[in-house]
DNA sequence: ACAATATCCTGCGAGC
DNA sequence: TGCTCGCAGGATATTG
């Protein structure tokens, strides 16, 4: 499920990748994920020149050279693979989890961008440059969870506005903070000690730091093993992330806490499913 | 106005 | 063996 750190992950690589590189046709065998449709993404993006990638939230951003840009949201199952002549033969490709090729942009030098999602949640949008910001589902993001403007004094402010929920569901909303999705909401609130239940507005103090601290660390650690990839996520060369190997509670229940050895559980929050230790966190 | 739930999809594992 | 069922989940739409 690509979150902030996987997502990142995606768009550094494709800056390395395809920048520079021209637009010669686009394919898709299901153009119910390509807005507004496959005839006008192909109008206005065949012929471009790519020159820059940008994450807004969970949001890739590929800006072309004709004031129009890409914007496509990976959802859960969603991984970009960028393929050239070079490595189109590697192992990784073969993965499984890689053969689910929906669509397909095909850059004037042969390399190839393909956009596996085994559910089909994910999307890919042309839309003017100018309007990128404007998109419904960019437009209502919240601050973004690495962000050197989240400080503690905008999180109080936050609390102060939307804190009548549970913190395990304040972080999941992209409205109020922009990246966390249910890993890292997880992971974080374990690092912090902070139960998922909890109301946001009883944070004392000490726990806010310590949460604010938790989210940029957790997200940033994750972000050097280029993610996590329990499942589906690959990066752009078809590659796991490796985040999976020091994660602390997601998806560990029944199993023991890494720091006290107490038994870890879930619970459902909403419709998700968050873990948690029941003697680190209170 | 806000919060909780249903929806879109597909593959997988559990249970019978 | 082969079926059904429930589960996984990001963000939007709908209901409460």
């Amino acid at each position: 499920m690509p979150e902030l750190p996987e997502v990142q992950t995606v768009v550094s690589q494709l800056k390395e990748k395809i920048v520079g590189k021209k637009i010669k046709t686009v394919w898709s065998e299901w153009s119910k994920a390509v807005r507004p449709s496959l005839v006008a993404f192909k109008k206005h993006s065949i012929g471009a020149r790519v020159v820059g990638t940008r994450r807004m939230g969970k949001h890739i951003i590929i800006d072309l050279d004709n004031q129009y840009s890409l914007v496509i949201h990976l959802k859960m199952t969603g991984h970009l693979l960028v393929k050239t002549d070079e490595n189109r033969e590697n192992t990784s490709f073969q993965d499984p989890y890689n053969q689910y090729i929906h669509h397909i942009i095909t850059f004037m030098d042969g390399t190839t961008l393909e956009f596996s999602d085994m559910r089909k949640f994910g999307w890919m949008e042309v839309i003017p440059t100018v309007e990128v910001e404007s998109l419904a589902s960019i437009a209502s993001l919240g601050i973004d969870a690495l962000s050197e403007k989240f400080t503690l004094k905008l999180f109080d402010k936050m609390l102060e506005k939307k804190g009548k929920i549970k913190i395990g569901g304040l972080l999941l909303n992209q409205e109020i903070i922009a990246g966390i999705g249910n890993i890292y909401r997880s992971e974080t609130l374990f690092q912090a000690g902070i139960l998922p239940e909890r109301i946001a507005l009883s944070l004392s103090k000490n726990e806010r730091k310590d949460l604010l601290s938790s989210i940029k660390k957790v997200l940033k650690e994750a972000l050097k093993y280029r993610g996590m990839s329990d499942g589906d996520f690959r990066d752009t060369n078809g590659e796991e992330g490796l985040f999976q190997k020091v994660l602390g509670v997601y998806g560990r229940n029944g199993k023991p806490c890494p720091k006290c050895g107490t038994i870890l559980r879930r619970i459902k929050l909403g419709q998700r499913s968050a873990f948690f230790c029941p003697l680190c966190q209170s």
